[in-house]
RNA sequence: GUUCCCAUCGUCUAACGGUUAGGACAUCACCCUUUCACGGUGAGUAUAGGGGUUCGAAUCCCCUUGGGAACGCCA
């Protein structure tokens, strides 16, 4: 007894039949165009993605094509316009699953052979909510910022719905070798920021220097330092990109070679700049001055002979070292990145921590 | 509401009737260590539920439940 709510359709009165008188239009209303759909049967589309989909046909309405105004409609001019591209696939997202059998019943209608149709399913925000502006939907220029290389992220998003073994990591050439229907995934997926970060991990660590630099150079001037003020960008990444997941953040740790230090990280100063670094950074200036060549296993040993000197670890050494030169407590090999830095610029900031210290 | 789609570890997934249900991310532990990392070793974690079919089901069929999509003179 309950009101059953169906789907709103159009109630067929100007629908030409055999025999059927049709009722006069309206003063001042301009008629549309409608696409006279068959009543009975069905329409069945064999999706290369997900198999066999069998549409009643009484579940099809008399969609309209043109419009009031004579502009025709979407649903019209895509299969139009597969039919004159001579399109073979369609791919797209499966949102368009039930618009798929008016479009073949369409194109039949104009004398065409349907072309394949593969649907993709959707891909999901991290909580399993749908995307959008408002969450998660990213353009692609934003991953850019994020520090992402458009390698990784086709990477990233080739493995959501599709896999190819166990394999993780393609090159473009593989993506388009390997690519197949067959292992395209039904279900949806979520969009998971964490292995993002690792696949574009992976992609810092092997990538060639020269496909990496340019963006690195973007990254930098972001942060608002100049790139040619410093040492050679690929050295720069062969230091960090172990430990940086994204150029962004390899770009952000990295300013200390481009820019003086504006001041030190407040808790490592405080626990490796207090007052007994003073001599450590005293007998470090004195060894590092005597350094002869500035190259990192001349400095790796002055470094190592200041800590047997005053009989501590290397840590302890290091770690003064460290919030000296970059700020901060973390920093590629103290070694290799002082001699990044250089002599001038490494012994003046050892000097201005020292400075700091005495004063602590 | 109607129609359609989907369902394996927390996440991405492998398996195309027979495996101790595999890999990866993440997590945890240990090793390595000059900080942070990298790397190495190991651990825990999954076939949504219920019926069938079959000698045998994660795989095939049905139902339930739970997600999602589409129902415009938008695209």
């Amino acid at each position: 007894q309950q009101a059953r709510k169906e789907k709103p359709r159009y109630d067929g009165r100007w629908r030409p039949e055999a025999g059927k008188v049709l009722p006069t239009p309206p003063e001042g209303v301009k008629p549309v165009v409608r696409f006279k759909n068959p009543q009975e049967g069905e329409v069945v589309l064999n999706d290369l993605i997900k198999g066999k989909i069998v549409f009643s046909s009484d579940e099809l309405d008399d969609l309209i094509i043109a419009r009031g105004d004579g502009v025709p409609t979407y649903n019209f001019c895509v299969v139009v316009d597969d039919m004159d591209m001579g399109i073979t696939h369609v791919i797209r997202g499966d949102d368009h699953v039930n618009n798929t059998p008016r479009q073949i019943n369409m194109i039949k209608a104009l004398g065409a052979t349907p072309p394949q149709y593969a649907h993709v399913s959707m891909i999901l925000g991290s909580d399993g909510a749908k995307l959008s502006k408002r969450h998660g939907a990213l353009g692609v220029m934003e991953y850019r910022a994020m520090g992402f290389t458009p390698d990784a992220i086709l990477n990233y998003l080739v493995r959501l719905g599709w896999s190819h073994g166990d394999q993780e990591l393609f090159t473009r050439e593989e993506m388009i070798a390997k690519f197949d229907f067959d292992h395209v995934s039904a279900s949806p997926a979520r969009f998971d920021m964490e292995k993002a970060y690792w696949v574009s991990h992976q992609y810092l660590k092997t990538a060639p220097l020269d496909a990496i630099e340019p963006e690195f150079d973007w990254h930098l001037r972001r942060q608002g330092v100049d790139p040619a003020k410093g040492p050679a960008l690929g050295e720069v990444i062969v230091q960090q990109r172990e430990r940086c997941r994204t150029l962004l953040e390899m770009a952000e740790k990295s300013t200390f070679f481009y820019a003086d230090i504006k001041r030190y990280n407040e808790k490592d100063a405080a626990k490796h700049l207090s007052a007994k670094a003073v001599p450590i950074l005293a007998a470090l200036i004195e060894h590092l001055s005597a350094v002869g060549e500035w190259q990192a296993e001349v400095i790796q040993a002055a470094v190592h002979g200041v800590a047997e000197q005053l009989a501590l670890k290397l840590g302890d050494v290091a770690q003064p070292i460290r919030v000296a030169i970059s700020g901060a407590a973390v920093s590629p090999p103290i070694d290799q990145t002082l001699q990044l830095l250089g002599r001038e610029k490494s012994l003046a900031r050892l000097s201005a921590a020292q400075a700091y210290a005495t004063k602590a």
